[in-house]
DNA sequence: CGCCAGGGCCATA
DNA sequence: TATGGCCATGGC
């Protein structure tokens, strides 16, 4: 199994080089763009980012109507629902002052539990924000992730915890392969790995348990 | 036109 | 624990 995803991540790390997903801007961009793209295509995110202009902070969002923020993400979709987990997830950034560095100095553990308890904010929603918002070692597992371990004879086990553990497992205990791994399986699923997989050319056809499908 | 996208909540059994 | 319904826009 690590030597499975060893050759995958090598693999595709050779065909796409480093793509460092959620480049740099503010942490909570990260946080809101995390929130918006649950079950969202990243190209009606960007519409919706846009839409927030100058007002794209956590003070703003706080000050905000539940209504008027609705309307400014609508292009996201679900915007009743992630208007109000935007409000959820913005007053649990208060706690620490919307200061980054006051978030970074806590446990990984601790953070976690808090964004698991907060009303919006799922297991792949608080890793996304954990590690590409605040640069924590937690692996981030989401439905491309779950398709590889179904397709590749990785064994992860079932369930979010089991796949996490696995990944965090069996590669290096690094932000940046963690960030960039889970950049490249999207990568590879949004130009292979697809829900009606496009096989001819894909870099990690070699290891797929469905060769041949 | 139908399918689906970097989920999560809630009710139900 | 594990399904199923629901939320909604926009690209293809």
């Amino acid at each position: 199994m690590r030597r499975t995803l060893s050759f995958i991540y090598e693999a595709l790390h050779a065909r796409y080089g480093e793509l460092r997903w959620w480049p740099a801007r503010t942490p909570y961009e990260v946080m809101v763009g995390a929130v918006l793209t649950q079950n969202t295509a990243w190209v009606n995110v960007e519409k919706a980012i846009a839409n927030f202009g100058e007002r794209l902070s956590p003070e703003a969002v706080a000050e905000a109507g539940i209504a008027e923020l609705a309307e400014t993400i609508r292009p996201a979709g679900f915007f009743n629902q992630k208007a109000a987990y935007l409000k959820e997830l913005t007053a649990w950034y208060a706690r620490y002052g919307y200061d980054a560095p006051s978030v970074q100095r806590e446990p990984l553990a601790k953070l976690r539990a808090e964004l698991l308890s907060t009303k919006g904010i799922g297991r792949e929603t608080a890793d996304s924000v954990l590690l590409y918002a605040f640069g924590f070692p937690t692996f981030v597992v989401d439905a491309y992730t779950v398709r590889l371990c179904d397709r590749y004879p990785i064994e992860a086990g079932k369930g979010y915890e089991a796949v996490k553990a696995c990944f965090e497992g069996n590669v290096e205990r690094s932000v940046g392969v963690y960030n960039n791994f889970h950049a490249l399986i999207v990568a590879n699923a949004k130009a292979h790995c697809r829900k009606r997989p496009v096989c001819g050319g894909c870099p990690v056809a070699e290891a797929c348990g469905r060769r041949g499908v």
